[in-house]
DNA sequence: AAACGGCACAACCGCTCTTCA
DNA sequence: TTGAAGAGCGGTTGTGCCGTT
């Protein structure tokens, strides 16, 4: 079904199309109910597959203007979270999946619909690049933007582009090595700046350490890449302790892997405290996002976390943002002066988050290349190691196993 | 005008992780 | 310690639209 105030980068006839849709529909809601989606509204799944939600009578498939409303007005009024309850509360005969995806995707007031902005593809290009298919860290970097819409537009516009460039969109390197078109140059030069980062930043290990099968390389087929990347959200327990026992094998061509991203926060978790408590506090968060920011708080940046949160999103935003720019040690630099501050005082009230989404603007004003110091993330690395002994042992068990 | 195929994207599925009793 | 519930993620599917034949 498509969302006709959701054409992007369509033909002018689908954006006039588009336009009359919206007209005839204020919101964002679609036009049409098909019959098939009827049929699956009968709640017969349409085969054999088990739905999420088994109950009989339960409605999927297309949204109805007045399901749109229904939800729409329950949420504003009481809130986002339990989902599983919350169909039978609104009045609504949907399974709770189906009514969190419907209102992360496309009801959310912050959701910003239409084309994607050319700035907004480099964004996505250049996030893709360091974190890979992780649809929701890269929405969160990019206002407004879902990771369904961003994965979407990624698999029907960036992937084919970049393929026509003769790049492997998974590993943003060229296909054929003899190609030489700027494109190719510029992501190898991005490349070697990046992996500079990535040594200092210890490095890649298997991407997912309970994964008893070794993580192949990645290849050119779009459907397979993260086969081992499986329910693909990071976990800082069971990962980190990879980066005592792995160093340096960046393999899967992504420039920032978990271990690198849960590390992160581990460390700067263990640089600004010394107390156990809020440092195992911290070592609890988690890459995924966390609560209603949908993928937009890499560590969990609800308004009401704490302050720890902030701080340590702000520090990996501006390592990413680094990474994006190109100066694989400005984050260094900003970590260092993020620890000063925060061992002074609540160094949080000066991080540099919008009022919505805990975005942090990655389209930096050209971060200046600061000199490496000797604190820095490989500090961070290695404190971290300590920190997450038991983390540690465990992943070591699960290698064993 | 009909048939066909590709495109775009909302929605769904299966899985994992976190939290809590 | 364990299992259930809640929540979220990435991959895939289903369906209407549009252009081409």
């Amino acid at each position: 079904m498509r969302n006709p105030s959701s054409s992007s980068s369509s033909s002018s006839s689908k954006a006039a199309a588009a336009a009359a849709a919206a007209a005839a529909t204020a919101a964002s809601i679609p036009t049409k109910i098909t019959s098939s989606s009827s049929s699956k509204a009968a709640g017969t799944s349409g085969g054999s597959k088990t739905p999420c939600c088994i109950k009989v009578g339960l409605k999927r498939g297309p949204w109805t203007p007045e399901e749109d409303e229904l939800l729409s007005n329950y949420i504003n009024k009481e809130g986002e979270g339990r989902w599983r309850t919350l169909p039978k509360r609104a009045g609504l005969l949907r399974c709770g999946k189906s009514c969190r995806l419907r209102w992360m995707n496309y009801l959310r007031p912050s959701v910003k619909r239409g084309q994607i902005a050319p700035d907004e593809e480099d964004l996505i290009l250049r996030l893709h690049r360091l974190l890979g298919n992780r649809w929701s860290l890269i929405a969160g970097r990019i206002p407004g933007r879902t990771d369904n819409e961003i994965k979407n537009y990624w698999n029907t516009h960036l992937s084919k582009k970049l393929i026509s460039q003769g790049i492997d969109p998974r590993t943003h390197k060229p296909l054929n090595p003899d190609i030489h078109s700027s494109a190719t140059v510029a992501a190898a030069d991005m490349d070697n700046n990046i992996n500079k980062a990535a040594t200092v930043s210890s490095s890649k290990t298997n991407r997912f350490s309970s994964n008893t099968n070794p993580s192949p390389p990645p290849t050119s087929e779009p459907s397979e890449p993260l086969a081992h990347h499986q329910g693909a959200a990071p976990n800082t327990n069971g990962n980190n302790g990879n980066i005592v026992t792995n160093i340096a094998n960046k393999e899967n061509g992504y420039l920032v892997d978990d271990q690198e991203l849960g590390t992160m926060v581990h460390g700067y978790a263990n640089m600004t405290t010394s107390d156990h408590a809020s440092a195992a506090a911290m070592g609890t968060l988690s890459l995924r996002s966390n609560g209603s920011n949908h993928g937009g708080a890499l560590l969990g940046g609800n308004e009401e976390d704490d302050d720890m949160n902030c701080c340590a999103d702000d520090v990996f935003s501006s390592f990413l943002n680094s990474l994006i720019n190109e100066d694989p040690f400005a984050g260094q630099h900003h970590l260092q002066q993020q620890v000063l501050l925060q061992n002074g005082n609540n160094a949080h009230n000066a991080a540099a988050v919008d009022g919505s989404d805990h975005h942090v603007p990655l389209i930096s004003s050209g971060a200046g290349a600061t000199a490496p110091s000797t604190f820095g993330w490989e500090s961070a690395v290695l404190m971290s190691s300590a920190f997450i002994q038991n983390d540690h042992h465990r992943v070591l068990n699960d290698q064993t196993e």
